[in-house]
DNA sequence: TTGTACGCGTTATCAT
DNA sequence: ATGATAACGCGTACAA
């Protein structure tokens, strides 16, 4: 990227070693002002800038973390990366964007960071199978690795995340208040859905008060259209007064694709079906959608990991609280 | 991350020098198949893979490119980052993503992305003037600076758009046919959208027409509920008969914030006004949207920047074909 | 305060 | 085919 001038060039120039030229770059060495000043202007003449390639080879350290995704087909994915990345560069770190995909597994990605010296793992919501981190990681209790906005329950691996049992137990004592008794759940694919938590707290909060989940089904991927050709399907098999009368769903992008089903079949939102999403997405506030939903506390959780990736906090499993948000769907 | 073992420690374990350790691994290198055997079961033993970072000393060369963004609240970024990281790393580069910002300007990013010798620096529809890119690459007519859904007028800058010329003539035929003769546009941020040239385009369409286009407005952020503030005011201070019959946004969720406006106005869509969108995100398929709307190609746009980017096409600005997409708001 | 030697882990090139 | 030397640009430790 443009061929820059070298420590010993600036030494050349100013007329000292290039030893001297590194600690004119030092923060809090011991270097005479005098020489200093000569050296930095020396420096700028030539438009130099240490090397970090060189500094990190040397220092073992490249304050650059990859953050591995497998799924973008969900909008909350983009602000938070946005978070991320602003939150590291605030630190000077930088953000390396994986994509995990058919082409391109686990394997390979946390095989690409280790070569090119990343500090850190970010695992931002991936489906993966716990086991197969451990087996990723060989097994090292120390490999900084870190799971955001979604469980993990290997102990060695700290995660981030909304906190799923209290989002749901605020979300379904609201269901309770407004007379909702035949709760439904619209989950995602079971890995993931089983790694974030939010159906078995569904579930259980229900248990607790005695009132059986008279839907649940799950659709292979976050995808509106999914979740709407699963609403359509349930509405076509099941006469109005067996359905639920309150609709869950996993995420925003799946309650966007069940008001879409209904609204397709002429139900009532809320009052034939209530639906509830979680996530907060920025659209779900529209009036299309009015999707009454649980906003995920992105800033905090990514500030937190941050903190944790950075060593200002000791790495330890994080449940977040967010906020509920009630609108007009539910 | 995880101390890895060095060639040296692998030539040591199969009794050869590190020269040798480094042969095994360099494709088509000159070395006995009896050694290379040996040596790649010592390092399978070890663990050993070579360290990128070093390469890359030596080499001159990361593999590495960052992608400058500046907006995050335009859902067809998503995707766009999503193909351009697969596509980078299908060709065994990493994409970093550097997040411009008020802590966080054009000039930073570059320098960071300069110390860390990164192959080439990708502009992803940030919002910047022609002039202070001049300035950022010091004038050099080699710097590998690549502009992507945004048009430069700096030769020497290729840049990957797609074509609001021929986006904009094919929109225009569709609302000429379907009988609307009083234009509206809604823009985005000054700078953005001069670099999108869409306006331009509209406004050249029905000037060949000899229609005037009767209103023009430009909100200060790619924002919906910016869209929506907007359109509300022009509704409050225009009667019906003085409006325009079709409004044109210069993307889909200026777009989506109009239809908001109008819905809550009770102005009939399209009846008596009809919106159009620009990009092509997946939500404006939606039955609450149903959108019309013209689709940016952006896996090609991707695909051909990626080409220039490593030097299988020349570096030359292009301009891409999209496709228009009709529904119902249209 | 400043200069020197050496190491970081690889690649390029030359000598054997 | 293999080993040795130099270089990439910077950091650390030590000597002057």
């Amino acid at each position: 990227l443009g061929r820059s001038s070298t420590s010993a060039e600036v030494a050349k120039a100013a007329g000292v070693s290039k030893w001297t030229v590194i600690r004119a770059f030092t923060p809090g060495a011991r270097i005479a002002d005098g020489t200093r000043v000569r050296v930095l202007e020396a420096a700028r003449a030539l438009d130099y800038r240490p090397n970090l390639l060189a500094r990190s080879l040397a220092t073992r350290t490249t304050h650059s973390v990859a953050v591995l995704v497998d799924d973008f087909a969900n909008p909350y994915k983009l602000p938070t990366l946005e978070r991320l990345a602003a939150t590291l560069q605030r630190h000077g770190r930088l953000a390396t964007l994986i994509n995990i995909n058919r082409d391109y597994d686990h394997f390979e990605a946390i095989a690409a960071a280790r070569q090119r010296q990343f500090d850190a793992i970010v695992l931002f919501g991936t489906e993966i199978r716990d086991a197969l981190i451990t087996e990723l990681t060989g097994m090292t209790r120390d490999f900084p690795l870190f799971v955001l906005a979604r469980e993990s329950t290997l102990a060695h691996v700290p995660y981030v995340t909304c906190d799923s049992k209290a989002a749901m137990n605020e979300l379904c004592r609201h269901f309770v208040v407004r007379g909702y008794r035949r709760p439904g759940f619209l989950a995602g694919p079971r890995v993931m859905s089983t790694a974030l938590g939010r159906q078995r707290a569904f579930k259980a909060f229900w248990a607790r008060h005695g009132v059986p989940v008279v839907f649940e089904t799950a659709v292979p991927r976050y995808d509106h259209s999914a979740a709407a050709e699963a609403v359509s399907t349930y509405l076509a098999t099941t006469p109005p007064e067996l359905r639920c009368d309150l609709l869950m769903c996993e995420n925003d992008i799946l309650a966007i694709g069940a008001l879409e089903a209904l609204r397709r079949a002429g139900v009532g939102i809320p009052e034939n079906m209530a639906v509830a999403g979680f996530d907060g997405i920025d659209l779900a506030s529209l009036a299309a959608f009015d999707l009454t939903t649980y906003r995920q506390p992105y800033e905090e959780m990514v500030d937190v990991l941050v903190e944790m990736l950075l060593g200002h906090k000791p790495p330890e499993s994080v449940r977040l609280k967010g906020e509920l948000v009630v609108r007009g769907s539910a």
